[in-house]
DNA sequence: CGGGCGCTTGAGTTAAATCAACACAAGTGG
DNA sequence: CCACTTGTGTTGATTTAACTCAAGCGCCCG
């Protein structure tokens, strides 16, 4: 049998989360269709309840960003200026609960859930910074990495012949999470397989066959002493 | 009280920035000292009242990331799982504001900070996101003058020849911030410089001759009309 | 005034992008 | 049911933007 790797803190809206769960109704969206785009008027944040969202931008001239992927238990559509910053769309299908937007501004209506939605944004400040070491400081087979040991930590299930993660999301949609091209993600893909630290059932389906190695992969440390690194410059 | 830390060694201070985190309204930093590290115990977040600050994260091999750096009116310091997730240090004398960490965890408490604490970390959210278009989409040019005008429409003085930006941080700190090296984003100043839209007095202060045109550069669209261009693949 | 650090510039190298086929599965319609 | 289209992913060949290594410059501080 399986068993999720993901016990983590959901820590959005762990002492909240049973009053919510009781309160307004659910919202569920197609596979596929969008939840709102850049520009937008804020009405309601959402807490995803089921499925997989993407949260986007683009440039004037067509370049495309994934911020970020939204999972079960993430907060999605904190405004700017009053603003959407992102688009969102459905990745999969998925049921959201819709939260209005006053309660935001609002401190003393709700304080337990004011607390809950302050302590997501700051979740999700921690996962950007995390995001931002993977685009500022890392190569692309690192970043693969990376990517895929964050979905087996956040995602995966334990499976006999290791953790498995499910990947909804497209190639494109990875790289340009990475900021990376389609092709390049593809042959990092296609190297981690070679050296057997995973296995691919179709392209969206991912075996961690090792997840020490995966971890080396991350870190840039895959190759063990093809040479001698000697780096004086490095501060002590 | 005045904190003094001579300049550099991490161990040293540990213990100082505890001190600190104790210390009433008003906090003063010398240039170049440690507000606090990546794995510290959050005690307090501060709003910076004046000068700049740097927030930093290294990778075990020593690569870096400047994932932000903190002008007045920007809150530091949002804690994930109760620790400091980056290290912050003051790039110049600054003047800071503690606040206890126990508001952000109590809504009731004082409901309209805790509302602006959520709209800061609202705001920071925007800001980052803002910062992965940067690294993920843009080439080198583009980071560098993007960064160069968001900089000036932030911290900006109007001159009489042109908006005058002081750049309290080190080139290699705008490269960590850019996910460039040092040399290239020189390379790209000098670039600017010659095509006249900026002046250098010194390294450290800009004058913006065209924001005009720093703003195509920052947009990939430098080169007006060299010839008509043909994108037939375009979408209408 | 001299020394050092931060910045700039140059030459050569490389990692990733680009351009271009090709493979494969899923869906569609004849 | 099978041919055909379409979308998505993989692989290969080539180009290029940015990195690396190395030297030189200039400003600031002692």
């Amino acid at each position: 049998m399986y068993v999720t790797l993901s016990g983590e803190h959901r820590s959005a809206f762990r002492s909240t989360s049973r009053d919510i769960a009781t309160a307004p109704p659910h919202l569920k969206l197609a596979a596929n269709s969008a939840l709102y785009f850049e520009g937008d008027e804020v009405s309601h944040v959402y807490i995803i309840e089921d499925g997989v969202v993407r949260l986007t931008r683009v440039l004037e001239d067509g370049r495309r960003q994934v911020i970020a992927f939204g999972y079960p238990g993430d907060i999605v559509g904190f405004p700017a200026r009053g603003l959407h910053n992102t688009d969102c769309d459905a990745l999969t299908p998925v049921r959201l609960r819709p939260i209005r937007r006053c309660v935001l501004e609002d401190g003393a209506q709700d304080p337990d859930l004011h607390a809950a939605l302050l302590d997501a944004a700051m979740d999700e400040i921690s996962a950007m910074q995390d995001h931002f070491m993977m685009l500022g400081c890392k190569n692309a087979p690192e970043k693969v990495a990376s990517f895929i040991k964050s979905m087996a930590d956040r995602h995966g299930m334990m499976a006999a012949d290791g953790a498995n993660v499910h990947l909804p999301m497209g190639r494109a949609d990875i790289a340009d999470f990475l900021g990376l091209t389609m092709e390049t993600v593809s042959r990092c893909f296609t190297a981690l397989r070679k050296d057997g630290v995973i296995r691919l059932n179709g392209a969206q389906s991912v075996v961690i066959v090792s997840m020490e190695r995966l971890a080396r992969h991350a870190l840039g440390q895959n190759t063990p002493a093809p040479r001698e690194r000697h780096c004086p410059t490095l501060a002590a």
